[in-house]
DNA sequence: TTGCGTGCAAAGGTTTTGCATGGCA
DNA sequence: TGCCATGCAAAACCTTTGCACGCAA
């Protein structure tokens, strides 16, 4: 247990704002680093992943895998709310990640905790299936869209 | 939706049998080609990956993704029991597949498609968490129980 | 014979690591 | 000044793809 965060510096700042601002999406290390360098802030791609790696320590960002041919997904964790628990579904056909934020959810992991004993990890459990765009032009046509990056909205 | 499973090959075979073989814990590509290499059976890794990409979609081998930075796992799916009407619990701590039957699990998933417009797909969805088993040993300090890891590091 | 299956290697992508340098405390 | 942080590149992986050849049907 290091009491220290280490150094505070302007590599540390900017990711950890990057963070903040991005918040309510979940983001890539690709996508930090294009960002940052397209603001003209560039970071190493090491150092992006060294803090990530530390804030995930430190319960300040949650790291999720989709999938493991794809990249791993980041988001910041509020420290004050913990509640903010979510789920994610991954349309199989198109790849989009789609966040689920339903009380129904929610309810259920509380239903599978007290009755069957098991606790669900939001973090971790990701819903496949079809999303409603992909079903509808299921129908008509074969849509080859593999599954490749999950964009970021 | 081809209806056909391919050619009856040997490698298809020797990848089958190691599937059904270890249907109790999860298996990484690695595994499986080491295994096989060290039984003098060698299949090559495109070919376990080709294998186990159309047993999942079969429905016959379901696919789990702990992290990015290591392989993915895959687990043997017996078709006998009706596992596309129920939901799975897999215990990161102790790997075990738990198969869920409650009204509830499909209640939601009914939710999210007519809420949501997304069709959830009860063969590839795994809930990820700690079963109880493993969350009431947990006070002590017994933390890794992996069964699956022949060589890892 | 036809066409899929296989093996090997190369490609493509993500994540980690080594090392010299720069910056915080 | 002493370390830690950073950047760059290389390394280490995991997974996919291309292509020639083999084998099932």
């Amino acid at each position: 247990m290091s009491g220290s965060n280490g150094y505070k510096t302007k590599q540390r700042d900017t990711i950890l704002k990057y963070m903040t601002d991005h918040k309510d999406s979940h983001v890539t290390v690709n996508g930090i680093s294009d960002y940052l360098t397209g603001q003209g802030t560039h970071v190493g791609t090491a150092t992006i992943y060294r803090h990530l790696e530390r804030l995930v320590e430190q319960g300040l960002v949650r790291k999720y895998t989709v999938d493991s041919s794809t990249g791993a997904c980041f988001q910041y964790a509020e420290p004050d709310r913990e509640c903010h628990e979510h789920f994610h579904l991954k349309c199989e056909k198109c790849g989009r990640l789609i966040h689920l934020e339903c009380s129904r959810v929610k309810e259920l992991a509380s239903h599978i905790f007290s009755e069957h004993g098991f606790a669900v990890d939001p973090l971790r459990t990701v819903f496949y299936g079809i999303c409603r765009e992909c079903s509808e032009s299921n129908a008509s046509s074969d849509n080859d869209t593999r599954k490749e990056n999950p964009d970021n909205e």
